[in-house]
Formats: structure tokens, sequence, C-alpha cells
RNA sequence: GGCCCGUUCGUCUAUCGGUUAGGACAUCUGGUUUUCAACCAGGAAAGAGGGGUUCAACUCCCCUACGGGCUACCA
């Protein structure tokens, strides 16, 4: 049977940072593509010259490389369509499926006004629309859509079911301005036809539109889009996100600490689901992501949720992966990047790191034992724990550890033996063993630190700790 | 105002006429523990309200309530 070749994108209007929704939208968008072996490409939409910005352009990219949405072929800009776009509507014109219509905004707003306050309609009926050019004065113009007045519209969304609008409830949309610039609405119908996007999967804020959007396709007797509108991101309070509470630009999340990986596995699952799947990779997302599990409602954003799911990701991460990912957070949280000669330490922690840091601000707090140099200043929370009878044990027991053999069991033993010998408890001796050798009270364990450090250090750093 | 969409545990969701309404996060209790993280056992927790249709409705239809969107010479 062989199906058509799948295309999709992404068409924000850099008017802003590439916010979580949009991320989403994007991400749908991604995974539709690449698990049919299509194509996800990227448009710009900057014809608003006024709010669109270069920075804003830079930011969507930023982000969406961050994510690891790779989109094909050329960033596409909008803006420089232009000029295609007015030939479709001059074609339109020709073609008697548009007509110039010369009411002033004026005229407009002040019927709108007149109908309101009657409690009418406000849909604008132009009365040009069927005027004869003899009659057209000498003023300037814009181009509208002679949008059928009768029967319905259907637009079959893969997502929200048959919605079906009257054509009389929607106006003979603008599609050239009194300027000739094209409008958004036939700048996306042109541009979606030109780059061949066969599916439009976009937020439910363009649903009415979609309709408008048709009316073009069929006048041009172009196909019209496969359509799937999925509900928006609410945040935790379930309003619209605001700057408030969640509608940070992807960036922000970066610079949270959360990998890329859980974000995707977020995004992915907020709104849409795979029975009970919840944590996957993206090869299952790619495989699984289908339209028809594409929720109906809105969904809230939850950051529990989230961090657990990132903290699932750092767990199964390799730690190469890791390693290159913690180095673009602190690069991009301003912090100094891990130094050359540690990272052979870091490299050894990771596999004691990893499972117990749900974030790369966790990650590299639990790093902190191998990164640091001796002598190891311990913060607040370990100073207090290396009182002096604390130390004393430590004297003590360092002796014990250094005879031991450089194993994870033979250490133990040399521990518990001490503890055994002198009555106390493991835990009494955990703690001022990790304050001396992390400076830290949050750390993985105590042995798994000896390991990593190697003998001498840790002895190194015992001495240290019980000299002072 | 008009039109359109939505509504299952606190949150994300499963269910596609017949289930003790399942899972995950969060939460609570107990256990384990070497801090952090995790782990084990268990608990509490949901079909917005009202009408229909049907032997049977969370599921289909209608109304109401609530939330959201669109209604520009913005995108």
């Amino acid at each position: 049977m062989g199906h058509p070749p799948v295309v999709t994108r992404f068409a924000p209007s850099p008017t802003g940072f590439l916010h979580i929704g949009g991320a989403r939208t994007a991400l749908f968008n991604w995974l539709y593509a690449r698990g049919r072996g299509g194509k996800f490409l990227l448009r710009i939409e900057d014809t608003d010259r006024a709010r669109s910005t270069p920075e804003a352009t830079e930011a969507i990219l930023k982000g969406m490389a961050w994510l690891g949405l790779d989109h094909d072929g050329e960033v596409i800009s909008q803006f420089e369509n232009a000029p295609r776009h007015r030939e479709i509507a001059l074609e339109m014109l020709a073609k008697g499926h548009a007509y110039k219509c010369f009411a002033t905004q004026d005229e407009i707003a002040a019927f709108r006004e007149a109908a309101r306050a009657e409690k009418r309609s406000t849909l604008y009926q132009s009365p040009w629309r069927d005027a004869a050019p003899e009659t057209y004065p000498d003023a300037p113009y814009v181009i509208r859509l002679k949008a059928p007045r009768e029967g319905v519209t259907v637009i079959r969304d893969q997502v929200q079911g048959d919605v079906t609008i009257r054509n009389d409830q929607l106006d003979d949309m603008v599609l050239l301005r009194s300027d000739m610039t094209p409008v958004y609405m036939l700048a996306v119908v042109v541009d979606d036809h030109d780059m061949g996007v066969t599916h439009v999967i976009r937020g439910d804020d363009h649903l009415n539109n979609a309709a408008r959007q048709m009316m073009i396709y069929t006048a041009m007797d172009w196909p019209v889009p496969t359509y799937a509108h999925i509900p928006l991101i609410h945040g935790a309070d379930g309003k619209k996100l605001s700057k408030r509470h969640g509608a940070l630009g992807v960036d922000e999340y970066q610079k949270l600490g959360y990998p890329a990986a859980g974000v995707r596995n977020y995004l992915a699952r907020l709104g849409w689901s795979h029975g009970d799947d919840e944590f996957f990779s993206d090869a299952q997302a790619i495989e699984w992501f289908d339209l028809n599990g594409i929720g109906k409602s809105p969904s809230r954003f939850d950051f529990k949720k989230l961090e657990n799911l990132c903290g699932q990701h750092i767990a199964a991460t390799d730690d190469a992966a890791l390693q290159r990912e913690l180095g673009q957070f602190l690069q991009v949280t301003g912090q100094n990047p891990i130094p050359e000669d540690k990272k052979p330490a870091m490299n050894r922690a990771m596999y004691c790191l990893k499972d117990r840091a749900k974030t790369f601000f966790q990650l590299i707090e639990k790093a902190e034992f191998s990164l640091a140099s001796r002598p190891i200043q311990p913060d607040e929370k370990a100073a207090k724990l290396l009182d002096n009878v604390s130390r004393g044990i430590l004297r003590e027991l360092t002796p014990h550890l250094q005879n031991a053999n450089w194993t994870r069991d033979a250490l133990e033993d040399a521990a518990n033996g001490f503890g055994e010998t002198h009555d106390l408890k493991f835990g009494k001796l955990a703690g001022p063993l990790r304050a001396a050798l992390a400076g830290r009270t949050a750390t993985p364990s105590v042995f798994d630190m000896m390991l990593v450090l190697g003998r001498d250090e840790t002895i190194a750093r015992l001495q240290d700790a019980t000299n002072g």
C-alpha cells in the first residue's frame, strides 16, 4: 500500500525563549517523524517583525539542540517567504477565491463595538465581498478570503476527533494587509504546503484556526494535512502556564540540572501515554509514539515527577555521556569545569554517584569528595562531626585501614572489627569518616569513597583530619 | 456575547459497555540502612453534578457547573 512519507514541523515564533509547552510540541513532532522514517522540519514564524528577535531564534535553536531534537534541512524563515505568500494571495484573488476589501480599520472597529453593545454577532461581513470592481475607490485595501458562508467545515483531528464548525461562524479573514504583507494564517498554509508537511501537530489554541486554514487549502485545491491539536500544558495550579510557575525556557531546566533525557521522557509522558509505561528510552518513545495515545485534556506540570524520572535517567546513562552532560551543565551554570587531573577520579567515582543523584546539582555535590584537594575543608555540618572524640577514634582506626587489603570486603571487615573491639556501632564511625574523607555529610558510601580515593589519599585525608 | 474543546486518586495516566476502576509520582505507616539516594512491606486516595439510552455506563447521548481556547490588517 505504501504510506506517503511523513513530514512534520515545529513552527515557533521567535518572540521569547523556547518554553516547555513549545518544547513538548516539538518533541511530539520529532517523535512522530523519527518513528516513521519521516522528516522533522523547523520553521521560524518571524512574520511579526516588531516582536521577532534574532536572540529569540537563537534561544529556540539552543533549546532544541539541548533537548536533542534535531531537525532536517535548513531552518526556514517564514518572513523570507513573504513574496511567495503574496503570490498565492494574488492567485486566489485572480481565481475569485479572494477579494479586495476597502473597509477601514476604524469602520470595522466601530461595527464590532456596536455589535457587541447590541449583543449581536461581532462577525464582520465586508460589503466589498461582491462589489463590482468599477465601484472600487482609489484607496488602500486588504485582500480577504472569500470564505463559504454556508455549510460546515469539519476538521478531522487525530486528537480531538471530528470537529465541526459552521461556516457562517467564520469571517472572511484577511490574507494580505493593506501594506500587502501576508498575514500569519496565510503564511502557515502556504509554507506547510510548500514544505510538504503531511502532519500538523500543534497546540490546540490553533484548533479553531484550522477551519480557516482549511479554506485556503480548499481554495487552492491543495491536500489538507492531517491535524493533531494537542492540549496545552498548565501550571501546578491548573492555570495557564505563566512565568511564575513553569513557563521557564528550556534553558532554565538545563540550569536546574535536569538531564535532557529525563526532560524528554517527562514531556513525552505528559499528555501522551503508552499503557503503563513511565520510564523509557528515546528509542522506545520513538517506537511507541502515536497520535492516538495523546490525551484530550490539558495536563499540569509536576516538578516532582520530572525529578524522579531524571534520577532514573541519570542512573541509566553511561559514565562517559554523563561526564559530557555534566560538563555542559557546569558551563551553562557558570561553574568551574572539572579539572583535567580530577577527571580520572571522578570517572572512577561515577558508579557510586549516579544512582543517588536526580539532578546534576546533586551529582556534582556528591562528587565533591573526588574533586577536592587536601587538606579537605569540611563544611559546617561535617565539621561538627569531627570533634575531639571522633578524631581520637579516627586516629585509632586509621592504622587498621592502612594495613587492610584495599578491597571493599577487607575495608569493611577492618572497620567492623574495629567497631566491635571498641564497642562502637558503625554509625559512630561512618559519620566522622565521611566528614574526614569528603568534608560533607551527603556522600556515597564511605567504602566506595575509600576505593575511589585509593589507599594513600584516604590515609592522608584521615591524618589531616586527626592532626588538625 | 458567539463558536469550539476539555473534566478518572493531590498530579500524570490505564480503561476503548460488564474490572474488587490498574499503574506511576507525591503522601502516610512499618522495615532495612552508613549520610544522601535507594530498597522492601503495607495504607489512604478518583469517575464534576443531574438526566437519559442499555440487562449493564467512567465509557454512548443531553443539560448544568467549572476550566481552557478562538473570535485582529498578532502569531
